[in-house]
DNA sequence: GTAAATTAGGGGTATATACTACTATAAATA
DNA sequence: TATTTATAGTAGTATATACCCCTAATTTAC
């Protein structure tokens, strides 16, 4: 009882989250971009012209964020945001340039992820993901109007 | 080469880390606390009356990122930030109420933390607690001068 | 075909976080 | 002791994120 020293696991898998994005970040920095926007790119990429509702289900984040964060990638000149034969969407562009940048950091990517999976080897690897997947299994987050 | 579904480490684990962020969120609510909030509030108990920078290295956090958590938590009326004896520190205390709100939420960080240790199982989070460690060992982050 | 319900985006607001200065204070050194 | 250096905190700025609510557009239902 009140072993007050069991260590929350939100919290221990947020730290590990929060310093896996410093190095992370650090490495994809010369590119110029941060390891949030890589993967938004590769996202965007690999989803061909989504929309934004598209982007939040294949990443797992709020429309809301995704929307922030196009507008800054837009500001950058790495995706454009056009509007979508339906009139209430707006289809996600990758611009040749933003394709250039995703490219260039492709392969810093790959390093520092080669660089951890060594670190941990690849049964810890294999069930890291493991227990991740089971933690959260599906967003479960509608997110819309609940009622 | 270019196997380009090898999934991000670096993004799986923040997935993960935001959704048990969400889910912990949910079960502290009713006390009024966010889990940062709750675990900081559980480093400065533990720590008894620190200061920024101790704090800061407890939880691998900034020092601006807990400057400005600390305020909020002051707003709340949670805690108070005293002058220390060095001129230079600020000592953060527990308040009365912070001490009880901290109190309320313990036994609802109890029930969703220990949840979640069941649907992982005895084994997974022992790995699981391994595995973080692993890949993020020590902050190295001493923020400061660098000079 | 019009009214109701659903969907897509965006704005407002808020927390959490970091990095880079900058200031004030203290400690170390010359 | 006077000067230099180091330390503690904070303000500025920026990204990343979410929730709620609102509007416009489309679908569904009647």
């Amino acid at each position: 009882m009140a072993n007050q020293s069991e260590s929350c696991i939100c919290i221990d898998v947020r730290t590990a989250a929060q310093r896996l994005t410093r190095a992370y970040d650090l490495a994809i920095a010369p590119s110029g971009l941060t390891v949030t926007q890589f993967s938004q790119l590769h996202a965007i990429k690999t989803l061909e012209k989504p929309n934004l509702i598209q982007l939040a289900v294949e990443t797992g984040l709020d429309r809301s964020t995704l929307g922030r964060n196009m507008r800054l990638l837009s500001k950058m000149g790495l995706v454009e945001m056009r509007p979508g034969s339906d009139g209430r969407t707006k289809i996600i562009h990758l611009t040749t340039h933003g394709l250039n940048i995703y490219r260039k950091a492709g392969p810093l990517w790959k390093k520092v992820q080669t660089a951890m999976a060594e670190k941990l080897g690849q049964e810890n690897l294999t069930a890291l993901k493991s227990i991740l997947a089971q933690l959260g299994p599906t967003p479960a987050t509608p997110t819309q109007p609940i009622a």
